[in-house]
DNA sequence: TCACCGAATGACTGACCAGTCACCTTCCTT
DNA sequence: AAGGAAGGTGACTGGTCAGTCATTCGGTGA
């Protein structure tokens, strides 16, 4: 990680980065649009434009070791993401404001990498229940990364005595499923916009301000209705 | 459904439904430790005790067919469940209550029958971003159902001024999702116990009751510290 | 008792694919 | 320019498995 720009790399070694960040480019198409178990190895070589046993001179573990490192270039954006949109300035200190960006930001990410999420979302939660601990453990350490990226705001909020006593670890995890929630839930309908709904239900999936603004209030002031009103 | 007891059946046909039934348990319990892409015809066979040929007799569609039988009996059981939740009069008419014990029986469920909802999370997302129209179609009209279970008191909820002004359409998915956000926590968190996590938190993921009352707060009032405290 | 038929069976087929390796190409060094 | 190293390649192998079908089994009615 800290060592890209330390020394000036040979043309060798960055023609052999590009040439594997190619292929990682081509996996995640593949993954995403087969899902692991039906991507094959020799269509990721072809779109990466190589031959397939070259794969194995990048990735010695093979199909695994591909999908693993998809899977770390994707953690590694949402969490960026969170912490980008976290520590925003615009947002000041409202935890309210901050959460509200980072499910813009989410929803814009998947607007423009589709590909990422799908796969997350086809294979994440296949692998938690895996019978290989290995596997339960990478998904629970990126969990945990991405529950982290989220912390520090909760922290802050909760000093501020802004949140519910209730633990902050719980509530992190909460606001983050409910992102993956929403965009299934979008997903859904988008792929069959033919089903009977309500129209103040349906600008809520179309308009990612709206969605937005509507988990914001659901998870931090709830669906109950406010005792004033 | 409705022709089950019209006219007493023949032992024939009383026998190939026991069997059809026996041989849909052995395809659950492979399907939810295999997942779908690793479940063999041959093992489902064995376990019901059949050759793989018999299968055929009982099933034109082969896996596919078998799998949708099997999710089609999953899904009942949790239309059931949540219809069955919801009006039970020991609740009253408090969405909190009803909601309450509705997560309650759903994680007493999961823990009898792990294997069905296993299945559920393994393959139902997968399959919601599958591109055969007909899979995001029945995925679609299982979560319809399931939302039109909780409909009925959202609306009374409502019609009693109880709820927020939203959706009650996304007010009901966002319910529901979450059940299955916890379930999911709880079960990568009791995979590896070894974990930091706060105590207060442990003791949510591990008693129902208290997980519960969690996720009926959090949901119906919110994150946020309520106004007077 | 026998002939019949619906049901059960599992060896077999064809398709698929991860991973290997002997060969080829390209480019650097001397 | 020759020699060699580094890297690329895709035909091939071994294994897997869904689905088929010719055969066998067992119960039933004559």
């Amino acid at each position: 990680m800290a060592t890209d720009s330390d020394t000036p790399l040979s043309r060798r070694e960055r023609e052999r980065r590009t040439r594997r960040q190619a292929m990682l480019r081509a996996a995640e198409s593949v993954f995403a649009e087969k899902g692991y178990p039906h991507a094959t190895l020799e269509e990721i070589a072809e779109r990466a434009e190589f031959g397939k046993g070259t794969l194995y001179n990048y990735f010695e573990g093979g199909k695994e070791e591909i999908f693993f490192a998809v899977l770390d270039t994707i953690y590694d954006e949402l969490c960026d993401l969170i912490a980008r949109s976290v520590a925003d300035a615009a947002n000041g200190t409202d935890p309210r404001a901050r959460y509200h960006a980072l499910v813009v930001r989410a929803l814009a990410f998947y607007h423009d990498r589709e590909d990422l999420f799908v796969i997350l979302i086809k294979e994440a939660y296949r692998m938690c229940f895996s019978h290989d601990a290995s596997k339960v453990a990478y998904f629970q350490r990126q969990q945990e990364r991405m529950v982290n990226a989220l912390l520090p705001m909760l922290q802050q909020a909760d000093e501020n005595g802004a949140l519910r006593d209730l633990p902050l670890e719980a509530i992190a995890h909460l606001l983050i499923e409910n992102i993956d929630g929403l965009i299934v839930h979008r997903a859904i309908m988008a792929n069959h916009p033919d089903r009977p709904t309500s129209c103040q239900h349906q600008s809520i999936l179309d308009d990612p301000e709206k969605a937005a603004t509507f988990l914001t209030t659901m998870l931090f002031d709830g669906v109950a209705a406010p005792p004033s009103a």
